[in-house]
Order: structure tokens, then C-alpha cells, then sequence
DNA sequence: CCTACCGATCGGTAGG
DNA sequence: CCTACCGATCGGTAGG
């Protein structure tokens, strides 16, 4: 039997290939105006030859944005299992957050996934809403047990203008001129925990 | 003389409206994924008619961005203008950003601003960011009177991490489920105000 | 994995 | 503002 080079769990470093650079290429120009073509140039292989490895296009922002969902879910339940005390448990849950959404190992997933959720399949996005649910459970306990997040006032979920905050650091934040991720995540971090200070 | 219905400053109310349901188009599908036809099809005239109004796709979208941006700036300038108290100005400030970024009139405009700016003209990324300094200029200002911007520790950034938290509501917060944008930002205000409360 | 190609759709134009 | 249409490009397929 000759192995298929095709289906999710094989060896397919050319697949790898494809979803590595068309992370990039989807980050850099959104999935839309990404063309197979594109992807195939930069990869080095004739355009057709995609789809001996994805059925579509969509597939591959599929695939790419569940790599960036088990990143970031993995990384945080590992936090949690570290069973940290909870402000410190908070400040590397943020550090770790940061570092996946720039780091350039990982940055070109995490960012699809957070930008890009529009043009997934519908298949894709029920798979994610229950990845991210669980993720964003992580933050609200953790949240919870620093009384930062209570269920007083108007039930704010104060994770989610916390994911914003951080999130959109992948608009604005560049290399040099800005303090690095890490030295900003600290920033928050601060921030959050020890209040505004004076 | 005939009348001009091409131009910038003219009446023009046909091309007002391709301007009103193509933001709105822009906001739900994204910049790519809305075709001519799809605007032209809402407004109820032939895909070719649009040109009349716009030399092109693109055209569309700089013209709404714009508005997006001369929403947000005038509102800011405004606000600035009744010389509140710094406290006072700062959740003011917010309310008008959330207000503007969640009110059915105004949303499709900013939205698309924030959202859809890789998609710009070169020239309307230049215009706008120009804009956008200004705008941040504003905010800066309110925040180092308070003492939450200070040129401390690592020169960051607070009112693009303020933005953040505020922008990233356009991805989650659902009209009826959620709080309101305005119970939202007085939250967000108080956040910042009195610090995490006890 | 390649070459050759197809049907559909897109932004935009022409001529009225 | 309409009708008719065009050239380009796109995702995807066929056959090897």
C-alpha cells in the first residue's frame, strides 16, 4: 500500500509547507485577497498541486486557525496546571497570550484566528466557538479569584476588554519602536493588579 | 449648465446611499468579499451605474473610512472643546468612542475604518493617519492629565490599549445579551477612574 | 506533483 | 442611470 500524502494525521511536510506560508500570506493580506496562487509561488509548486494535499482554499484557513486555537489552548492549560498563585497565575497567562500573538512561530496562526474568524467554514467556527469558550473560562476563573472580574455591577466581562486590549496590539505594535511584547504584557499585567500607579 | 452628480461636495443623494449600504456591506462580509453587484443589487440600480458616482470599488471604501474618521475626530475635538474635568472628559471621551462604534448610524463607518484599513488607498491611509494622530493626540492628552499616561517605565502606549478594549467590542458584544455600549463604557471609565473595585 | 484548462465571477467600460 | 459586454483572474479539475 503506497501511503497517502493526503488526510490530517500523515507526515505531509509539504502540507506543513502550504499551511506555514499561507498562514503567513492570510495574516499579512487577509484570506480573501490571498490567492492560491500566491501560496503556491511562494511555496515553490504549480498551483493545482494545492489540492492533492487541502479540497479548498477554505480548508486551509480551517486547518490554520485550528493550529492557532490549539496553541493558545494548550499554552494557557498549561498555565493552569501549574496551579500558580492567582495574580501570578494572571500575569503569565497574559505573557503567554502575548507571546503567541507575536512571536513569529506563532504569531501567523493566532492572528488568523483572531482576524479572520469571517471566512471560515461553518464547520470551523462551531469547532472554535467551543475551543474558545473553554479558553475564555480559563481567564474569567482566574479573573474571578483576584475579584476582578465579579459578578456585580452589569455582569462586564472583564476578559473580553482584557482580550481586546492585548489583541490589538497586533494592529499597532511594531518591532523597535515599541516596548517589546513581553515588557507590555508586564505593563498589563501591572496595570491590572496593582491599579493605576500614582 | 447641467447639474454634476460626480464630484465630492455635490448633493448627490444616490451616491450617499451606495456610500450608507456599501459600509454596511463592507462591516458584515469585509471589503473583498463584497462585489459591486452585491452594493448595486441593495440600492436597486445596475452594477455599471456605479460608476457614475465612484471611478472605483476602492473609492467607495476610502470615502467611507473617511467619514468613519471625520465621526470620530469631530466628536473627540468636541468633547475637548467643553473643557471638562480631566475624570469627566476621559469617560466622556469613551462614551462617545462606544456610542459611535455601536450606533447603527455611525457604525458601518467606523467599523470599516478600524477593520478594513489594509484594504485603503495609499493616499487615504496617508490622509487618515494623519487623522488618527490627532485623534490619539486628544486622547494622550486626557490621560497624562490624569496621571494614567505617564512617560514612565516603558513608554507605553495606554490609550492604544484603551482602544483595544473598546474596539474589540465590535467582535463580541451582541445588542441584547450584553450590556449596552454605554453601561459598557462608564464600566470601562470606572475600571480605569477608581481602579479594580474592592 | 505538473501541465493544461475550464466555468464563474469580478471590476470596470462603452454607448446610449 | 441602463444594457450589454470585456479582459482578467480566480478556485478548482482532469489526466497523466
Amino acid at each position: 500500500m503506497k501511503k497517502k500524502s493526503n488526510g490530517r494525521g500523515m507526515q505531509g511536510s509539504r502540507r506543513q509547507e502550504i499551511l506555514r506560508i499561507g498562514a503567513g500570506l492570510f495574516r499579512e493580506k487577509g484570506f480573501d485577497a490571498t490567492t492560491i496562487r500566491d501560496i503556491t509561488a511562494a511555496v515553490g509548486i504549480g498551483s493545482g498541486s494545492t489540492f492533492c494535499h487541502f479540497r479548498s482554499k477554505r480548508d486551509i484557513l480551517d486547518e490554520v486557525a485550528r493550529h492557532g486555537m490549539d496553541l493558545v489552548l494548550a499554552e494557557a492549560e498549561a498555565v493552569v496546571r501549574r496551579a500558580l498563585a492567582p495574580a501570578e497565575q494572571l500575569r503569565t497567562l497574559i505573557q503567554r497570550h502575548m507571546t503567541l500573538l507575536h512571536d513569529p512561530s506563532s504569531r501567523d496562526f493566532v492572528v488568523v484566528l483572531l482576524f479572520e474568524q469571517r471566512a471560515l467554514s461553518a464547520a470551523a467556527k462551531a469547532q472554535l466557538a467551543a475551543s474558545m469558550a473553554r479558553y475564555e473560562a480559563l481567564w474569567e476563573d482566574c479573573l474571578r479569584r483576584l475579584n476582578l472580574s465579579q459578578k456585580g455591577r452589569a455582569d462586564v466581562p472583564v476578559h473580553r476588554l482584557l482580550f481586546g486590549a492585548l489583541n490589538w496590539t497586533a494592529h499597532w505594535l511594531r518591532p523597535v519602536a515599541d516596548p517589546s511584547p513581553q515588557v507590555l504584557a508586564d505593563e498589563v499585567a501591572g496595570l491590572l493588579l496593582n491599579g493605576i500607579p500614582g
